[in-house]
Parts: structure tokens; sequence; C-alpha cells
DNA sequence: GCAAATTAATGATTTATTCAAG
DNA sequence: CTTGAATAAATCATTAATTTGC
């Protein structure tokens, strides 16, 4: 009955009134910090907080009613973007990233990102976390692709580098040696949700009546994977 | 004299006319697949694209100019968004990510992010990135703390739990049980630079001669970090 | 030849580790 | 020392490529 419990909280938690006390005595596991709570719309005696979770539920535009109509007419789901396919690169775009990943290109940081998902937004859709993505996939498997090789064979020369063309790029490895490892990046990316694919900890399920939707709260991973 | 030749290969490459020809024949590991090759403005034989490098590098305004007037008037600089302040909490802010975490929110998608950045928006200055990095290091900080302490001693009972308040939360874990443990995310974050702060890959420096910046490309991680 | 089954490659997420501000 | 921020490593999941049986 453990879910019938977490059904209660989150009845209670998530749809009362927008004026909820956050009834926590010790909002920090240390750091006293002398309280500087400012409560914009303190209620009575200690730290009580105004929070509208209403909002946190209802997004927009009502209920959102899953499948309603269920429009089964196409098999495949032309859209401007789909329900979840994947990025699938074009040649060309392809090219132009390992063009620069050869550059010496690693980690770019927002404003490369920005640009370079304009450029090769030329060639087929793109976004920029499948840039972000795909530095971080090709840096990462890179860097295993060589310690496979430098500990299973010994002999070097091209085994998946570039061929023969473009190989007179050198990355310098002195003057810079004593630039700090670790960069700051700074990038600040703004989350936006593509599609209501809300499915993570909220869902509605139906088992009181018609109508009444119970949130129930779960955690994505059910405690150890 | 690796730096010499990166720097040929850079003004090359990033300096030349909008129109650059990628030369590499093999594209992919494995996969022959015919060539799909759709180049939009295809010039002679293989794949050869023309890619703007040009709006790379200069993004919008001009050469920006780095340190040109060097106002040091002031120590601190206090702007909309500081050098490299990070996030500072506050009571309420914590307080009420801490009421959700223990609510059982994990990881939040995008949506979810966003809305609840806008709340606690309400009690100071808040970025989306914030709030995913909370969530993440929380997760992973109670986490090691609860190995921490099932490891040193086996006496259960509060250690940094909720002291008594609330603990009726039992989260379920049955009924849902046959989800599948990963669902998918699909937040699409779009990127966007703070402050130019491109201490990434480029950095301009003179060492030719004055007003002719060279531009120098040099891998972030030295090669093995 | 071709479609289902299998495998390989890789895009997308999550977790672990590390750096550094305060 | 705590913790926000960032990166690296591990993992999941999906698509393309290859194989296999007919």
């Amino acid at each position: 009955m453990g879910s019938m419990k977490v059904h209660q909280f989150a009845r209670g938690f998530w749809e009362h009134e927008p004026s909820l006390t956050l009834g926590c005595k010790r909002l920090r596991p240390l750091a006293p910090k002398l309280a500087t709570v400012t409560a914009t719309t303190t209620e009575t005696t200690s730290v009580v907080t105004t929070f509208d979770l209403k909002s946190f539920i209802k997004p927009e535009s009502g209920p959102r009613k899953l499948g309603s109509s269920e429009d089964k007419g196409d098999s495949i789901q032309v859209e401007t973007h789909p329900g979840g396919t994947r990025w699938n690169p074009t040649q060309e775009q392809i090219g132009i990233l390992e063009m620069l990943y050869r550059g010496g290109m690693r980690t770019p940081n927002a404003q490369q990102i920005e640009q370079i998902t304009a450029q090769l937004g030329k060639y087929g859709k793109i976004e920029g976390k499948n840039v972000f993505y795909w530095f971080q996939n090709h840096k990462a498997r890179e860097r295993q692709k060589q310690k496979r090789n430098s500990l299973g064979l010994a002999n070097n020369s091209r085994t998946t580098t570039t061929p023969s063309i473009m190989t007179t790029i050198t990355i310098d490895s002195r003057g810079r040696q004593e630039v700090s490892p670790y960069k700051r990046k700074c990038m600040s990316w703004r989350f936006e949700c593509l599609q209501g694919n809300s499915n993570n900890m909220f869902s509605f399920d139906r088992d009181d009546e018609e109508g009444d939707k119970t949130l129930e709260l779960f955690p994505l991973h059910p405690e150890g994977r």
C-alpha cells in the first residue's frame, strides 16, 4: 500500500490551494546561516513559503488528453519533428564535424555550438544538442579507440584516422602546456520541452473514479538501477 | 614548430574564401552506403561542400577589440550576470528544491525545469541549469552519503534525511515495476552563450605584426588530461 | 532478390569524477 | 569543507549495415 500513501500525499501535495507551507524546520543539512529569509508572503512562524505548485502540473493548455483521437492514418509520421526520431546526420554534416574535430575542436562552447548548428542546418535538420553530443561522443570514442589500439597491438599508423588527406594538421601541444586543463565554460543552456513527453516523474492514472486524475509520484530509477 | 603548422592551417582554414572543399573520402568506418550525397552546391568530384567558416569566428559585431579601454573603475563587476559568480541559492529555493526532491523528483525534464526555475525565480536569481545541476548534485551526493553510511556504521534512522516531518512518503515501487527503466526525455535544450567566455578553443594572439590577428588552434585538453 | 534476424555504429542520457568558488 | 559547475565515463536505445534463410 505504499502506492496509496503516495497517492494521498501527491494529491495533498500538488492539488491543494496555492498557498502551501513548507513544513521543514531544517532547511539545510549544514549551515545555519542566520536565516536570510525574505519570504514575500510570510504567514506565521517559521519558514513558510507560498509556492504555487499547481502551475507545475498543468503547464498551459489544459489536461492535454493523451490518446484522444488516435489518428493512425499514416504509418510514418512525417512532421516537423516526429515523435522520437533521433538526429540522423548527413554526409556533409559529418564531414564538417570531423573537419572541425581534426582542426582541434573538442568541446565547443555555447556560442560555437550555436554557429556550427546554424551552418550545419544548411544540410539537414539539426539542433544544438546534436552538435554538443556529437563532440562528446566522438571525443570519448576516439579516446577509447586509441586506448584499445595502444593495448592490443603496438603497430601504429593509420587505423581509423584520416587516410592521407589533411594529415598535416599537427595539433599544437607546446606553448600552451601550462593552460589549466579545466577551462570554465559558463554555457547557459536553456531548457525547453520538445513535445509533452513528461513521462519522467508525473503520470496520470485513473484508479479512483473517472475524471478525477490522481497524481502519482514514483522515481524514475526504482532505487538501485 | 607544430604551432606554426597549426597557424598556417588555421589561417588558411578560417580566413579563406567561403568556399572550402571537404576532402574526405572515407566518411564512415564501415558501411559503403553508395553515397547518398546530396551536396547542395557540389563542385566537382567527391564530397565538396561550401561552408562559410568565416561566420564562425566573427559572430556578429566586428572584431570586438578585446581589452580596448580597460575600464578598471570597478573591482567587482556588478552586471546582470557578473563574470564568474555562481548561483547562490536562497533558503526558500533550497527548501522548495528539497521538498521536490523528497517528493520523489530526481531528474526533472526540460518542462519541469522550466517551471521550477520560473517559480524559484521569485525568490532570487536563478537559471534553468542551476536547477538541473542541483538535482544532479543532490542525487549523487545523497547516494554517496548513503553508501558511506551503509558501509561505516550499521545503525540506521535519521542520518541526513528528513528528521520526522513528511516521512510518510513511501515512494511507490510496485505497480510500476514493469515500466521500462529508461524513459526517453527528449529535452531539447538550446545553447546560448552567456558572456563571451570563449576561452575554449580560439584565442587571438599577435605574434606577427600589429592588427593582423592570427587565429591559433589548440585543443582544450592537451591530449591526455 | 528480399525481408526478418543479427550485429555494429552511434545518438542520447545518466552516473561518476573532478575542479573550483565561497 | 560544502557545493555549484563542468567534464569524463558508462550505459541505454535506436538506426543503419550485414547476415541469413528462403
